[in-house]
DNA sequence: CTGTTAGCGCCTTCAT
DNA sequence: ATGAAGGCGCTAACAG
């Protein structure tokens, strides 16, 4: 009777989710015992191993992530935090550690700051909370002392397209100063002298250090450079600056435009062919950076500087997973070098 | 003497979490006080409550997610399962779905399946066992069991970019069918007779639907139509897809391609494109689906569908959002409609 | 307004 | 090879 009434009530409900206690009961042994099926098979009888399993079965029982983790006291999941989830480029780095977490047996959880410092501090709480494996994260400024604070309180950091400036974290990086003079020094290569950097938030890093790298190319040269300030990196905000570039007379539009991203450059190049009124790169040679695979399929493909994505991804994971376990948190710095790729929105056809 | 070594330890190892017991003792109040302090503080005196809070910043104490989790059964948080990350039309319902997420005071975690049925289930049993408030999932197959068992033990589902064959879901989609006859009436439309579809596994719900659509456009008109599959939906397979039909005798190619989605129809463009062997819109009109923001930076502008992938990220939460913590799940369904959006790589220049 | 306490579900000794 | 028991950190219910 009390069984028939169980039963029911699970029917009914369908809720109660089962515990290790149940399938217990329901399978003859001890909760050590499923405890052992679930994580040390080996060390149980092939028999009760099947029993237990097929009580596992029956009632459905799925395991409380929440009581291992309690236990544990650290979870399988890296959280990942990128600047801008519908940028390609962070897909990719996404998909490079997700690639290398599952040969550690870990998973990739990705959260999206979308530029914005609230909603990085928000999912940085969140992961540490969650007492994740560690963090490789895109930040906004990695001087923020929240930062500092995760890795000190024992969540393992990895910044993730980002320097870090004074070695306090492991970090895995391209040279992004490098990046800005070898885009640059293409354009002046293409005899360009009135240079305009697109880009934006200057407080990001990626952003002033391609500024950077462009200024120094430019005053090696002698060659005008203008900056052209954006709020985002995106193709929408890439249109708004191309309209605001053909708004200008002539004579004071630049002769180039080196955007700090492709989504940027791509936005830009649509408001420059879509109105016919400047030619690429006639009158006005464009590149980006990132070499997303769209740049190269643009209305007029599109130069970029290439950065090693999903190697950059996979990285970070293994210096992550260095860090596992060790008492002093591994401080390793990786950098990538940065490629031009040169197409025909500097080279013409 | 004993402060002073507690202090000593701390420093030293910073490994181990503080908890609300230590912040309660720190503060001299009860871990009740300090657990009303962190949830209900209108509850506490506010003296208590800014001693309280001090502890806490002075300790470095990070609540426990797993222990709170534990205790109340559920997470704040949303899990997302898509089929590609590295498509912008997913990042686009990502960004969506975390928008409204926002307004409810929940997370969304982004899984990608990659379009492989083992990740796919990794990822959802990960979820699952996380006791997610919910699971958003563009599932490869609805019919899985797996699906229908995670909805029955209590975890609420909502299909994503998919219809509910059966209804037996909340489900978000746009109608495909509509969506590839509306793409293969237009080249039609555009007196094309021979067209191409590419796309694949057909086995994906976007797909076949897709294909219908088209099929029921070309025999109401009486014309051609092929199947080219494909093995994934990227820009790489695309690229590939467009060096083999290129590789045919000009008499056999297709004056039409309609393709699954804007990955594949990019990719197929270049192809075209670079190799300049045969002009598009002139001798081959490609039309995509999803309509991304690259469709309309592409070398030729690409015509494509267009599905509002924010909004349906929204709306999934919404869905999903009704469902908690009703007995019965939720089982409504949402059905958009797409829209022609056509561009120069069907109408010409 | 504050303190005490009993679990949430799991894993892991330690005995048997 | 199996079973019994404690505790991970937190919250809510209850008592004061």
């Amino acid at each position: 009777m009390i069984r028939f009434t169980a039963h029911l009530e699970k029917a009914a409900g369908s809720l109660m989710a089962v515990n290790v206690r149940e399938v217990a009961e329901d399978a003859g042994v001890s909760v050590g015992t499923v405890s052992n099926v679930l994580n040390r098979p080996d060390k149980v009888s092939p028999a009760t191993v099947a029993r237990v399993q097929a009580s596992i079965a029956r009632l459905g029982f799925v395991r409380n992530d929440a009581a291992r983790q309690l236990r544990a006291g650290r979870s399988r999941t890296i959280g990942l935090v990128v600047l801008d989830i519908r940028n390609p480029f962070f897909a990719e780095i996404a998909r490079g550690a997700e690639e290398r977490a599952d040969e550690h047996g870990l998973s990739v959880l990705i959260a999206n700051s979308d530029e914005q410092q609230q909603r990085e501090l928000m999912h940085l709480d969140l992961f540490e909370e969650q007492r994740v494996a560690g963090v490789l994260v895109t930040p906004l400024n990695e001087g923020s002392p929240q930062l500092a604070q995760i890795r000190d309180r024992g969540t393992p950091v990895v910044l993730v397209d980002r320097e870090s400036v004074d070695g306090a974290f492991a970090a895995v990086s391209v040279d992004d100063t490098e990046g800005g003079r070898l885009a640059t020094e293409h354009l002046l290569a293409r005899g360009r002298r009135r240079i305009a950097f697109v880009g934006g938030p200057a407080s990001l890093r990626q952003v002033s250090d391609r500024y950077a790298g462009a200024q120094a190319a430019v005053s090696a040269a002698g060659a005008e450079l203008e900056f052209i300030a954006t709020t985002v990196l995106s193709v929408e905000e890439g249109r708004r600056i191309g309209r605001h570039i053909l708004g200008r007379e002539a004579a004071v539009r630049p002769d180039a435009i080196f955007a700090a991203n492709d989504l940027l450059a791509l936005g830009i190049l649509q408001s420059l062919v879509m109105t016919g009124d400047a030619r690429v790169p006639e009158d006005i040679a464009l590149i980006g950076y990132d070499d997303i695979d769209f740049a190269a399929a643009a209305v007029i493909p599109l130069s970029s500087v290439r950065q090693p994505a999903a190697l950059i991804g996979s990285t970070a994971v293994d210096l992550l997973v260095r860090s596992q376990g060790q008492d002093v948190p591994v401080r390793e710095h990786v950098l990538f070098r940065p490629e031009l790729v040169a197409r025909a929105s500097t080279l013409g056809s």
